[in-house]
DNA sequence: TGTAAACGTGACGGATTATTCGTATTCTAA
DNA sequence: TTAGAATACGAATAATCCGTCACGTTTACA
């Protein structure tokens, strides 16, 4: 006897003609449509097969399972959000403490723009936190804040930087996620990420005075 | 053509024999359970009512659907929580920055202990956002946490001091429930408590010195 | 002890869902 | 033009689940 064929988590079968790429597409359009226009409940592969103007056969051509179109809607918001810490962190242009100022701003706009998606996906896939891409994606980001981390606190000591580093992180994705669970006008967006810039500025220059 | 019988949210009837309040406590404590070893995926009224040693019917009796058992399990929870806060912030015999500091460990401390209901809580029911009690029991928290900033920063403006309110209690529960997704050692939960106390504080005082 | 109300039961209806598979259609390449 | 590979289809399947209801059982009380 041998193995039982592995099941892939992202794909079944590589599309080879344009049609089935355009197919691919259509898909992942539809389910970005269905949770943010019907909500994560929802989310059936009928509606979202339905709505891409497709079949449920189809739709199982490519992806192994429903869990596989989520999970490739979270990676692919993982990247973003990966490529925009490298972004503005990396900038040595700017003082470190004007970088932490501009990514405070830009995450909690980023997360207020895709609130939707976000909510919806947490709701329908709560699985994949320990997925190889997750483990990954958190790898870089805490690499990035940490490289950081030793620019801007040079001289703090060991354990209280990297326990610092996690709290900054764990700060900016919880409070995010749940400051934009509302909707928010514009004014409250920027009061609030300036508050939050404020708390973790204050908080990084106290560790910085020991 | 009269009003349809308005559908109680919380309750169908009310138990008037022993048995009947013992079937209520038993129901709750099974689903607590079938929460907490099962996941909200696997939280079915048949489940509860199995591992409580009770029939369905007899479940249907006392809630009139699934969700008003995570209703219930979800008030009792929002209730102790008010009361905490409350029992801490209210204790005028320590100053004000000392008595955020042991709420930041306190409620730090609580929500991992509950970290398993609170989760599949969020899971299994998404929908009390805009319940009544889930409003009074914010808008308690807030009046708590309001009286208490008016306390340790009566000097401070207003718009200012209601953003800080805000942000305040958005961090506490938020970077509360992300840091609680994990397991947690003692040590691991001493530590953060305190760097998050740090990061609240220092936040305070800066604002205070405008 | 008798009776009516409260309580408890669990099979069943009705609905939804993920996924498969036999068949039909379209494309590619010779 | 045509064979066969790739692609697309969608009815059918099997599983699950919520909530009801007709019928027993227990309790309160006169």
């Amino acid at each position: 006897m041998s193995h039982p064929p592995s099941p892939r988590i992202s794909l079944r079968k590589k599309p080879q003609q344009e049609r089935s790429n355009e197919l691919m597409a259509a898909i992942l359009e539809a389910a970005v449509q269905v949770l943010t226009k019907e909500g994560a409940q929802r989310f059936t592969t009928a509606r979202v097969a339905e709505r891409a103007g497709v079949s449920v056969g189809s739709l199982y051509q490519y992806f192994p399972n429903k869990a596989a179109i989520l999970f490739r809607l979270q990676s692919d918001e993982w990247q973003q959000t990966a490529e925009m810490l490298r972004r503005i962190l990396e900038d040595t242009s700017k003082p470190p403490l004007e970088r932490l100022i501009a990514l405070v701003h830009a995450f909690i706009r980023s997360e207020c723009e895709e609130a939707a998606i976000r909510g919806a996906l947490h709701d329908a896939a709560p699985l994949y936190r320990d997925a190889p891409e997750a483990q990954e994606a958190r790898a870089s980001g805490e690499g990035i804040l940490e490289t950081f981390m030793q620019e801007a606190l040079p001289q703090v000591p060991e354990p209280t930087r990297a326990v610092a580093a996690e709290l900054i992180a764990t700060t900016l994705t919880s409070v995010g996620k749940q400051f934009s669970e509302s909707p928010r006008t514009d004014a409250e967006i920027k009061a609030y990420a300036g508050a939050l810039a404020d708390m973790v500025c204050a908080y990084l220059e106290r560790i910085r005075q020991r």
